[in-house]
DNA sequence: TTGTAAGCGTTATCAG
DNA sequence: CTGATAACGCTTACAA
């Protein structure tokens, strides 16, 4: 049986009472008396029982954490950016993977609630009403990821989609690009999918390009969906000189399209993606996108949540992280 | 605050024992007062407190995982197979990134057995004198993850890394190639670069094709080093006709390193790689590589935890998950 | 079948 | 400054 405090008191002779403020540094103790406790803790190998401490304390040091699916770069970075930080301020992270699957994410929000987690950090392709339900009447901090949640009172830490959107639109115009096919993502009204898309419209517009709705395709960030779009651009010889993907994975996806099929990147079609997740540098040619600051937005996401633990208000729901357009080698200047 | 066993009871008009006894279904209870019960339950939306609860029964229903680096596709996706599998038996999982840092992953050790996790599954680039010591003496199942434990009693889930090392450079001799570079990794006892290095001789000797040691580099897993022995290779003009690097990352960065120098790959040079991650059928061209059964090994690492803690021991100190060699685009035959 | 009461290892309150 | 002692919410002998 592991050591308790009881025995610890009962070797240094003095109450338990007593060792507990040694090591809480709760309350003033006799020099002497300290050190007799702390050498004995040493002798012993004493560590706390957390488990005690938290049935007592009612808090348990354990953040949750609901995300869609760990293997897959961005979330995993973002989850180093949380395990880190919250490393740092003593929190244990719980993982619970929900598949993307609204029945699962749901029983995971109260099984996490039940296990008495002090905040939970939920990541979801879908905000649906469901959650919204859920999240509007817990009572334990929450805080999501690239969710705009403008609507409900729970924070968010994103980037700024629709300048980030209109940015690259920008970019690729300025390159001399007129035809710009869009595959987007999140048509929802919680996503920035609708955002980028703005973005997009908005840099045509402001170019006197007329919206060509054969061009913009939806996509579900993976990249089959953009695959299967980009062989249908082909198929009806409707090839834009440029294709703007909403990530990095689309982005590849149609790439892999172009080339499947015997076209040249940017030779022949100019691509580009969103996130800058490390497979961007890695694909070949090198993808030109959007850089999220992944890592720090996990980081800055379970700063939310520790402050909020600590009872610090913060009246902002909206958290808007700096994004940057890395410029690499899959986008081709006509001009 | 939030209900407890004792608001049940109260309202049930019954003592907290019993109430315990319908949620646990420990002892016969009489049908009527277990309807009863179940009623004021739901009424009062009671869900017991896994706290108190793993403080009487001294089990916390955590399994620990340290991983050297969340964002990695291979540890992603492991870490899918043992979330899943802990979740089907009730486990949750304390996730805890040691960034492969020595003392982090010791201070992780220490800091998981305090927080009276059910059982640790471990993972670590290079395992070292330090925690074998450590592992020697904890009294929680441990397992590893693709590390050679047959030297101290810890059980290790991994793939058979000679047969599919000499399978593949088998299947690269039989395309015809003489000339093979192997780019691997782990020199330690612990790791499977020795076994995977000596598969590769195996086949070659067989096939009485002399090693040529200015072939053979010694990578890390990453892209860059990769890269830059195949630099190197071309600089010396000792490039081979044929590339086996241990793991898919360095595959790419090996393409890499080609491409960027006007090869052509497969058509100048083959490359093959290991693992299997998501990125091999992503590229271009599509990987030929050896599919590790990575979901797979996450969850018979889980299982294994689970049927200690169980008290159901096993014996066996190696658990050896089938390999699969998948032939892509990325090798050319030569005859 | 049901209830009483003794823990589990802490922290916190209140006397001394 | 120090020590009893009552919680915390639950499980589990032991009695009834």
């Amino acid at each position: 049986m592991a050591v308790t405090i009881k025995d610890v008191a009962r070797k240094a002779n003095v109450s338990i009472s007593t060792v507990s403020r040694v090591i809480n540094d709760s309350k003033p103790v006799s020099d002497e008396i300290r050190q007799r406790v702390l050498k004995v803790i040493e002798e012993l190998g004493y560590t706390p029982n957390p488990v005690a401490r938290s049935l007592v304390m009612k808090k348990s040091q354990l953040i949750g954490v609901i995300v869609p699916n760990i293997s897959n770069y961005f979330i995993g970075e973002m989850l180093n950016g949380v395990e880190e930080i919250g490393k740092m301020y003593n929190y244990d992270i719980l993982l619970c993977n929900s598949y993307g699957e609204l029945e699962q994410e749901l029983k995971y929000l109260s099984l996490l609630k039940s296990k008495q987690v002090e905040g939970i950090i939920f990541m979801t392709w879908n905000l649906k009403k469901e959650h919204k339900e859920f999240l509007e009447k817990i009572d334990i901090p929450v805080v999501m990821i690239n969710r705009n949640t403008s609507d409900i009172n729970i924070p968010s830490v994103c980037i700024d989609h629709f300048g980030a959107a209109y940015e690259m639109t920008n970019y690729l115009i300025n390159k001399g690009h007129k035809k710009i096919a869009l595959i987007r993502t999140g048509i929802g009204n919680d996503a920035f999918g609708v955002d980028q898309y703005k973005g997009y419209t908005k840099a045509l517009k402001e170019h006197n390009i007329e919206i060509d709705e054969s061009l913009i395709k939806n996509g579900d960030f993976k990249l089959e969906k953009a695959y299967d779009s980009v062989v249908e651009m082909i198929k009806n010889n409707n090839l834009p000189t440029a294709i703007f993907a909403t990530s990095d994975y689309m982005a590849i996806g149609a790439m892999n399209a172009l080339i499947d099929n015997g076209f040249k990147v940017p030779d022949d079609v100019s691509v580009v993606g969103f996130n800058d997740i490390k497979l961007a540098s890695m694909y070949r040619p090198k993808l030109t996108t959007i850089k999220q600051p992944i890592y720090d937005i996990g980081a800055v996401a379970i700063r939310i949540i520790i402050k909020k633990i600590k009872g610090e208000e913060e009246d902002k729901t909206l958290f808007v992280l700096p994004h940057e357009l890395i410029e690499r080698d899959s986008c081709r200047s006509l001009v």
